[in-house]
DNA sequence: AGGTCACTTGAACAGCGTTCAGGTTAGGGG
DNA sequence: CCCCTAACCTGAACGCTGTTCAAGTGACCT
């Protein structure tokens, strides 16, 4: 029974949800697979480019169409639907976020936004430009909330029966509300924020 | 001679920018301070906290009081000032927002655009969550932005005198006009967006 | 039956962060 | 002046990492 690549992917994403990007090695990967390490490198030149490839897979859909009527509909459908992706595996937004930088995925999600974009009015030099800045901001809250995801997690794990917080000068409610309420509220304000940016830029083209 | 904890970061600022985060180790660290690697961990507990510290180098001073006078010169002065700091070293980018994913630096760029959105007359909580929005496209941007540049740079090295480009379908100028065109630009439109989406909150909450 | 090509093994290489018992050194008090 | 304590460093190791490669195995086609 050989391996195929896909096996090594599959693999590797069960890895990746179990344990995390940290405990994905390639000598675990081989165990978990019944192999030796060296015979990875015959399916993916090095962990990098499995890496990459897992991004990709990641990001498998995100660039669907959207069904939403209105533009701004569209945006936020497709920016909502890039989050979902990332959030849908552990260290999603960390794994696309490292392999974006690399070169090693194509960047699906951004062409989805030009598009949208595009469909919406704008030159394609702006709609370009808007494609980048959509795609940095979901990157760069993604990675954020994930990340504040799974500290939270563990720390909700090691910290057991504390005592309950001496207070030490703030009220504690100054940050801690806003965060712990909905990372999705703070998403979607963001979204709204550069969507309204993008009809700001719509109208005046139009009235001037 | 000893070494003071300010000696290790300074060694480590410095192979940072002659070499990279890739080359920042805890043995060419200690190499080039003419010490042991295990020295390193009196001062520091760990590799993290280390570069914690020097994510708090990076961006000592973004937090100062703009000089602008109007609110949205202000959040683009902020904009501009934070994205210099991260790019005035190698990788400067990819270690604040590492550092800052793991909570080991504290977070004055947001502060200092959460106080300019007030400011503009936002209130508490629409504030917060613009600083969010404003840290989350910066750190986005400009992880991309310096990560391409280092690409370029490697590849203009590695890239002698290569086949004129068989142009394998597009004509080329699909798309790296506008890259190579400027990164301030591309990073300039985003924050406009921005900018203009918060604008369009203040006149709301004026004219309603 | 034989040969070819795809795939795997086993072992090693060079490097990493981190630990720790023990040596060294500097500075202040008797 | 000397000694003692605390700060600081050494030397060597531990367990881990990604990666390489000659040699071996196995399946499939002729």
């Amino acid at each position: 029974m050989q391996l195929r690549r896909g096996d090594v992917l599959d693999g590797a994403m069960a890895i990746l949800d179990e344990y995390g990007l940290g405990d994905l090695t390639m000598r675990k990967l081989a165990t978990s697979l019944g192999v030796q390490p060296g015979a990875l490198y015959w399916h993916f030149p090095n962990k990098q480019t499995l890496l990459g490839a897992m991004a990709d897979r990641i990001l498998d859909g995100v660039d669907a169409p959207p069904t939403a009527q209105t533009w701004d509909g569209a945006i936020t459908e497709l920016g909502y639907r890039f989050r979902g992706a990332l959030l849908a595996h552990r260290d999603g937004a960390e794994l696309v976020a490292a392999t974006y930088a690399s070169r090693l995925t194509t960047s699906r999600a951004r062409d989805a936004f030009v598009a949208a974009a595009l469909d919406a009015g704008l030159s394609r030099a702006h709609a370009e430009l808007t494609g980048y800045a959509l795609l940095h901001y979901v990157l760069g809250h993604t990675v954020d909330e994930q990340s504040r995801l799974q500290l939270a997690e563990l720390g909700a794990l090691t910290r057991g029966p504390i005592s309950p917080a001496v207070t030490t000068g703030t009220p504690a409610t100054s940050d801690d509300d806003l965060l712990d309420g909905d990372p999705a509220v703070r998403f979607e304000f963001g979204l709204t924020l550069l969507v309204d940016g993008v009809r700001r830029r719509l109208t005046e083209r139009t009235s001037s």
